[in-house]
DNA sequence: ATTTATAATGAATATATATTCATTTCAACC
DNA sequence: GGTTGAAATGAATATATATTCATTATAAAT
């Protein structure tokens, strides 16, 4: 019987322990969940986790370079359809709010956890890293280019446009996200190029 | 006798047990750190705290409001003290910053936790209203001074703004809080005033 | 059918720690 | 110096839950 009747789930079970762990730790976050929840919500034994995780600790680990490298392919990839600066800017947040609109238990954990876990093993920083590179290298070419000053200091720069992007995600978290997240993409890489100051 | 040797330190002991405990979850963060830690660090036993505090989590509620309350009346009395819509948001940023630089533990404590509390009794919703507010109304008095552009979505604006900032101290925490937050303030507004485009 | 290897189970274990409360200390007053 | 009430103590309790591991199921191989 080369065809299994229903019984041949064995390479994403390891997949199917992180979805349910991520939609646990968005509901509850990753403090008050437990093991069993997650197991559970699973459909496995408890001890089961133990066979594809090191620990409770590795779940939310494994969470963030699985995802993160899945994110960051797409979010590279929506920038380099852009040519000019100004378009690769507003590719790369309105892919991240595309991203975290379809699959809200991430955003909800990204945003919830994110701040935690800097001193642990997990690769936060690294993380954080690529995504201010990224910016960084858009701002650069947009002065190379002549549509970025030239006066600025990328490494604040550069954190300006990520601090902003994140608390937009926040408060639409926070909020139930009720209303449609990739709308804010436009105004606000508006804010980011003009200011709010009024052109005297 | 009406003049106690030394030992008539009652008032300050809830405070004491307060500065403790910042000083223990800024170490390891709230869930990481007991009840028994924060005891010892305040020199109390562990029984004490909870004829000042509720609970664990009372401890963490108390922290936001008590600090929340003295910060932000020490945000708007800087806020005053400008006249106009950019001297003001110049004002309020330097002012927290400084007040973050000067108690880091405060600062850690901010940063790491205010994500996680959004479910629970604290009040951190109300917190980010209230600075979320002062933004707005400054935002506001620009308009109306022609110093900032009339064609903005606020809602979106002040959260720009915000993110900005906190992200800017996220970095600066994150990286053992080695060089000069303060300095950073003029360059982020003058970003958020101008922006990052070339004025053609 | 029997063996073998692998995967899964879930009850039992081990530990950690928030909270309680019976007891003790303390300071003021008579 | 004895009495009183409040404040503080810290050992004991109660609970929760991450992790282990002896046992069982599963599937393939012979």
């Amino acid at each position: 019987m080369t065809k299994p009747k229903g019984k041949k789930e064995k390479p994403d079970k390891y997949i199917r322990i992180l979805e349910a762990a991520i939609k646990v730790f968005a509901e509850q976050g990753f403090f008050n969940s437990t093991v069993a929840q997650i197991a559970k919500e699973a459909g496995v034994a408890d001890g089961t986790i133990y066979l594809y995780f090191k620990s409770k600790d590795d779940i939310l680990a494994q969470f963030f370079s699985y995802k993160t490298k899945l994110i960051f392919d797409r979010f590279i990839e929506e920038v380099n359809k852009a040519e000019n600066a100004g378009d690769k800017l507003r590719n790369l947040i309105r892919r991240h709010f595309e991203e975290f609109q379809n699959d809200p238990d991430t955003a909800v954990v990204f945003q919830t956890e994110r701040h935690q876990f800097h001193t642990s093993d997990i690769k936060m920083k690294d993380m954080i890293k690529m995504y201010l590179n990224i910016i960084a290298d858009i701002i650069e070419q947009g002065q190379e280019e002549g549509s970025v000053r030239k006066d600025l200091y990328v490494g604040l720069v550069k954190r300006y446009i990520m601090g902003a992007v994140d608390e937009v995600i926040n408060t639409w978290v926070n909020s139930g996200r009720q209303y449609d997240l990739v709308s804010m993409a436009d105004p606000l890489v508006d804010l980011y190029l003009k200011g709010i100051g009024a052109n005297d």
